[in-house]
RNA sequence: GGUGCCAUAGCUCAGUUGGUAGAGAAAAGGACUGAAAAUCCUUGUGUCCCCGGUUCGAUUCCUGGUGGCACCA
């Protein structure tokens, strides 16, 4: 049993893609002379630093980074797994510092650590292999029925026109051996540090605005050599990623360069309005607006601490 | 200047044998517990270019404009 010691902050910098995470984040382990933990599904990954905005050399260097670039393309990866990695790393980092900044807009991974994700068993690749090929053979039908006769709980509460669902909830019930619905609790888990979470509050325009430059800005940084030097392992998940799945498309020439640039904007403005949706109904979570969101920030870590 | 074609959603276009209209893409809203930058669901915005005419009724047919494109001068 852990003792809870409120005493230690995990200072929690989410929002939208595009937000400016990253600089304030960098701010505030700066300022309280902390390690940063990425929270980005993709950022993992060390081969494509360029098309997701994966912190500079230069920001690097100035503050310890953990979780990115950590990972090959290859790697299997879960949000489970990031709880799980984050959870271990903390317990150390707790023995330096109170704080510990954590930088993302990877919703599940962020909700991994600050809710926490029950417990399931780890899927064999035989089974993980079984469930797929029942998608490819059966279809979307056969993943329903037999979901309907292991797990009728769960049937009616999944979305079952999501094939992924579906897989996932056959894959547990053959690897645990019990129905996927007894598995899941859906309760907070209770952490032994206190959370402070925040995102930044664009208007949207303003938003969309920054996210069609950097697009623009990773373009030119080399997003195309980039994206041409992992095409080889374009079939991996990791690699089913904005910025690299619209240049595959158009080195396979099924779009011009120019489409391909302008899907990966509208595909970004699409995941950023997802993230916004996902924060709408997080009520832990502060929004300021970016003036002065470093001040603000600070006084919300700080604010904080004497109400306790 | 002449002839022909075109004008419908912010974009590209379909359509209405005359009963005020719908696709794609864009856009907006939502779901989300071990692949989550993933995956899935919902939503159609309109002086049908303008003035007249015919008609019970015109976005549709007709006259005349205006704008665009093509060809001929």
């Amino acid at each position: 049993m852990q003792i809870a010691n409120k005493n230690k902050t995990l200072i929690v910098v989410t929002g939208p893609t595009g937000s400016g995470k990253t600089d304030l984040a960098i701010k505030l382990a700066l300022h309280y002379g902390c390690h940063i933990l990425s929270a980005d599904s993709r950022q993992l990954y060390r081969e494509i630093p360029i098309g997701t905005a994966a912190p500079t050399a230069e920001q690097l260097a100035l503050v310890p980074h953990h979780f990115v670039g950590t990972l090959s393309l290859e790697d299997y990866y879960s949000a489970a797994q990031y709880e799980e990695d984050v959870m271990r790393l903390l317990s150390k980092l707790w023995e330096e510092n109170d704080y510990v900044v954590m930088c993302g807009g990877s919703m599940m991974y962020v909700d991994a650590v600050t809710k926490g994700i029950d417990e399931l068993p780890t899927i064999s690749p035989e089974i993980r292999e079984k469930a797929m090929a029942m998608y490819q053979e059966g279809g979307i039908e056969l993943l329903r029925s037999t979901l309907l006769k292991l797990d009728p709980v769960y049937y009616n509460q999944v979305d079952l026109n999501n094939h992924k669902r579906l897989v996932h909830a056959i894959e547990i019930i053959m690897q645990a051996g019990v129905p996927y619905s007894s598995l899941r609790t859906g309760q907070v888990k209770e952490r032994p540090f206190r959370i402070v979470k925040m995102s930044l509050d664009f208007e949207r325009e303003k938003l969309f605005e920054r996210i069609n430059r950097r697009v623009d800005a990773m373009v030119e940084a080399g997003l195309e050599q980039e994206a041409r030097s992992v095409y080889h392992l374009r079939h991996l998940n990791s690699l089913n990623t904005v910025g690299y799945k619209e240049m595959f498309a158009y080195f396979d020439g099924e779009m011009d360069f120019e489409t391909a640039v302008a899907r990966i904007g509208k595909n970004t403005r699409v995941y950023a309005k997802k993230q916004m949706t996902w924060y709408k109904k997080d009520e832990t979570l502060h929004l300021f607006s970016p003036e002065g969101c470093f001040e603000k920030a600070i006084a919300l870590i700080e604010g904080d601490l004497t109400d306790k």
